[in-house]
DNA sequence: CACGGCAATGAATCGTACT
DNA sequence: AAGTACGATTCATTGCCGT
């Protein structure tokens, strides 16, 4: 595989499911063209024919070590490939989410980490109605683990971490996430009333991951399509998506299913905004608009004097700098928000200087 | 090393704790001597700079040259080596408990499976008060991961299906464990008063699993014993352990610590054949919480008595069962709430163990 | 003594944009 | 590319101290 295959992203199979195996299918697809990856890998080690040793013959059913090590390596060969297309397809800020449980996510877990993938959190998702173990030999098996990471160490990846925390009653979202299993009027059947597919994954799930690591507009790929939780949710929340699944059957119901999908309506896409993504605003504007004039004094909630100057700099004693700069100093701190710190006097009132600022940013909507 | 290397299981260092790196250690003992392996091997954090809280305080990290490896692949030759010799001290029907975080635990879990261990369940533990995240740029990181895993696919494994039922009231216990963190009275000190460990484990999670996938008299070997909560979890049920630590501040805290902590009655480590019970918070939390201690006794509003047992029932004269069924018994009514019934004895006060029902309540209501 | 306020702290892979 | 400056960010629990 070259990079020079670049196929224009103009050209991406945008919302559409593709079908056949998902390396081979992934292969087709230009590098660097999906900002998230959800993938929901298969984990039974004989994967039913699927599986090959290296030199191509069958690993059949076996319960000796030998064999146990034999099919060990031929998951985690497939594991191998199908991540590192998975990486190639990512934008460098992209990111992967994988779900699967004790048989098989330690072997994924270990490959992104071999491949340079950097885990940002491991998820639990605590099942509350989990099938119960009838046999009374083990624990009831009540989650599946899901991991997040970005393509690199260091990358930019997406988090809105307000949204999360408005979705979690105004506490930040936690690493357990407690969804009840798909079934009900979710859950779908086959003509003859059978679930359509063994494993299918609730849409809260997709949600959450959507709502948190993705932005409206974003291409959202996942290479183990199933019928088609993923795409359904992304259209919903108005993602583009690509959908990857060999076979025929799932892709006839997801078909079905996501030509039903309606997108939310725009002000319902809308998610709480962090502070980060407004506009800065230089201090110094508060002295040129005359909102604040050069000579007056700010004091800290703890008594600490400073006099504004001409320039948006403040000077404390032999302290000369910024808000933030002449805060973190005074307050022997490693850092300090200027903003949040420092108060005029108004009135009699003590005002928090970032009041002017909003009254700025409010301005500037208009 | 041969297996004909082998030591009399008689002079097997019981009850005590060998100093030095644990492969060495582990070395020098016998093929085939324990039941149970407790490990919670280095999480290789690969912190980087510092980290403050939003109100400037720096957060205390776990930096020590304990946990610093050079590389994955350090870390793997070392977790392979160690894990091989826990797998040599293992009786063919013994088992292994080994806790990790996202840092660690895909590499272990897949270094298990390579060296045939046979995982029956990876196991949530659920912290009720986590750090948060201070920077808002991920997940609360709120949980750890245990895997569970016998010598060998096939073994017979300790399991105390009944016992883990009666400590979840009732009903199966499942894979997630909700359990506060290590902190109070319980976090052991040093002479500055800054905590002895930077990792002390909550006695309630090595209460669960010994009481779960042990038998009195049974042989528990934790290879990184820290300050020793396995041995004293053991010691208090009645179970023979041994501990490997190479950090001697650790096993000086250890000592003191183990030279305390006296084993429970003999009546209260009986664990019930029986089925029955049926609520909603376990009353078997309180007893692995230590909010009540096996042995302790509870009184009824008319004066009647009852012995607290390990398993979270309760015993009184020939009546044995959950703190429901006793009641009920005893007043030879058909049923009982027992919450509203029992009571135990507080700095002289007579409290009803509704009021710690509430407070576990409280704590899991996020 | 009870209660409330405030400080401390826990296995953490914890910036970003501009010059 | 590297250096500099801005400025955003926390939950549950324990324990001390003051009223």
């Amino acid at each position: 595989m070259t990079t020079n295959t670049k196929t224009p992203a103009a050209v991406l199979p945008l919302n559409s499911i593709l079908s056949g195996d998902c390396i081979e299918a992934m292969r087709a697809l230009p590098d660097a063209c999906v900002d998230l990856i959800f993938a929901d890998p298969p984990y039974n080690l004989q994967l039913k024919g699927t599986l090959h040793r290296p030199n191509n013959t069958q690993v059949d059913a076996c319960d000796d070590h030998w064999d146990q090590f034999d099919s060990f390596r031929a998951y985690d060969e497939f594991t191998r490939a199908w991540l590192a297309e998975a990486r190639r397809l990512l934008k460098p800020d992209g990111a992967l989410w994988v779900i699967g449980s004790y048989h098989n996510i330690f072997r994924v877990g270990a490959e992104l980490q071999n491949q340079g993938f950097w885990i940002l959190n491991d998820v639990v998702w605590r099942k509350s109605n989990p099938m119960p173990n009838f046999r009374g030999k083990r624990l009831t098996n009540a989650h599946e683990t899901m991991i997040w990471a970005s393509r690199d160490e260091g990358a930019k990846y997406t988090f809105n971490y307000e949204a999360l925390k408005e979705l979690n009653d105004g506490v930040q979202m936690r690493s357990d996430w407690v969804i009840p299993i798909c079934n009900g009027g979710e859950r779908l059947k086959d003509d003859k009333g059978d679930k359509a597919h063994p494993t299918q994954k609730p849409e809260a799930l997709l949600h959450r991951i959507l709502v948190g690591c993705t932005k409206p507009g974003d291409v959202v790929l996942d290479p183990f399509f199933g019928t088609g939780t993923t795409g359904a949710v992304a259209k919903m929340l108005g993602r583009d998506w690509i959908g990857i699944e060999r076979e025929e059957a799932y892709r006839k119901v997801a078909e079905k299913r996501l030509s039903k999908v309606r997108r939310f309506d725009k002000t319902a896409l809308e998610v709480t905004q962090s502070k980060r993504a407004e506009p800065r605003v230089p201090f110094g504007q508060l002295v040129e608009r005359g909102m604040l004039r050069p000579g007056e004094m700010l004091v800290s909630p703890r008594g600490q004097m400073a006099k504004v100057r001409a320039d948006g700099t403040l000077i404390a004693d032999d302290v000369k700098g910024s808000i933030h700069k002449v805060g973190a100093t005074l307050e022997g701190a490693p850092s300090c928000n200027g903003w949040t710190y420092w108060h005029f006097r108004r009135d009699g009132k003590t005002v928090s200087i970032d009041v002017l600022r909003q009254q700025i940013r409010a301005e500037m909507g208009r």
